[in-house]
DNA sequence: GCAAATTAATGATTTATTCAAG
DNA sequence: CTTGAATAAATCATTAATTTGC
């Protein structure tokens, strides 16, 4: 019943670090946008445009994890030469990433990713997957932290039994796996963040329209457009 | 020191199953692979060739969940014409799907799951994501499944303490959260399935070199080729 | 002062859990 | 109730800080 999306992979230009020029490095060729990138196009079948298109989540690359294959084998591990390994952010894009966090926006769509990764493309090389790993990242681990201030407060100020003892050195010290959204208490707040319902061929859709609850404009530097 | 490698998405071919032929549902326009189908290509630089290129995820689609939202404003959700929300697997398909977990495959790479969905293109209306979901939720359930039997097990030749009186209604009941991989120690067993490291231009990788501990073909039915 | 060893952060995956369509 | 779809939590692995020995 739902329209289809089928989505479109739009490959990367592949060798783009050639000349990062680290620092602000103008000129990212192509590598928009890795995969994930896909946008939701033709249903299929003439269905009728969906409230939303239904999200989707991208599944891993289907490759076998390869642990510590690098350091069990270090044969010959020779030149590091451009960074083409983990993305590795600069502090501009740390900047605005933070902001937009700030913001209120938790899970961008597609089209938020695509703006903001092309946005912080200015600043170095960058994906739009790592623009995604981050703000899952962020997210996940600011809730954690404040999950873990929030019950060492009540600890304090309940019985204060020092339990600071428990990370003197042991990060993951088994976790409590209690108070799951106590303090936090906005769980599945803004859920609702623009749509990314690229329709067909519009693919210029505004993706401006997301005031939910927050009213910080995506890029105010770049209204709309690619340009 | 590290090697670094550059993850390059490719394009899919867009209409690739243009006329499979198919038993069930003709006309399945291309859709061969969603997006998280690329591959680790070239590492940007001159590394050396990794034990395996590093896999990578593909983030979600980013767009936000709409959890309830057909529901919540369900205005106007006509026509139910043909069967476009969520995959609905046909017997053929499930009994393919489960042929190949049982031999042993349990997180297929992006030319297992090419391949995995084009043949069950044939069966009906299929995509990449829909086979990588059936993997993982398959293999999660098998595993809770399996986990639930042998504590209970345990608790009933040990015991005998009717702890079975949980899951009446109660599909989350807080979980045990123990027993992580008491019996099902087969704990990542066999992780390297393929290697999905297409190198270059040789896209038409055999992937048949997965003799892990398993012997199933992925499909003998069409050992290679699109045709 | 620098380079190897160690530790702390955090990017990237995988797994577990949840939600809702059929 | 089953199970496809999606998210969140947990985990792993790599890179930057930091420390230590010279």
């Amino acid at each position: 019943m739902r329209l289809h999306h089928l989505h479109v992979a739009y490959v990367e230009k592949a060798s783009s670090s050639s000349s990062p020029a680290p620092s602000v490095s103008p000129s990212i060729p192509g590598s928009a946008f890795p995969a994930f990138a896909f946008k939701c196009l033709r249903p299929l079948a003439p269905k009728i445009s969906l409230p939303e298109p239904r999200k989707m989540i991208a599944p891993p690359d289907f490759v076998p994890r390869a642990r510590n294959a690098s350091k069990l084998l270090n044969y010959a591990v020779q030149v590091p030469t451009a960074g083409t390994t983990r993305w590795n952010p600069s502090p501009e894009q740390i900047k605005v990433l933070e902001m937009l966090y700030r913001g209120g926006m938790r899970t961008p769509n597609s089209v938020q990713i695509e703006r903001i990764t092309d946005e912080l493309g200015k600043y170095g090389r960058i994906e739009g997957k790592n623009v995604f790993y981050w703000f899952q990242n962020h997210k996940a681990r600011e809730r954690q932290k404040q999950k873990r201030a929030a019950l060492l407060t009540l600890s304090t100020l309940d019985s204060s039994s020092l339990l600071a003892a428990n990370e003197t050195k042991e990060g993951p010290e088994k976790k409590k796996k209690e108070a799951h959204d106590s303090l936090t208490s906005c769980k599945r707040r803004c859920k609702a963040w623009g749509d990314g319902a690229g329709d067909g061929d519009a693919a210029t859709t505004e993706a401006a329209d997301c005031t939910d609850d927050v009213t910080l404009e995506l890029f105010p530097l770049r209204p709309q457009g690619k340009a």
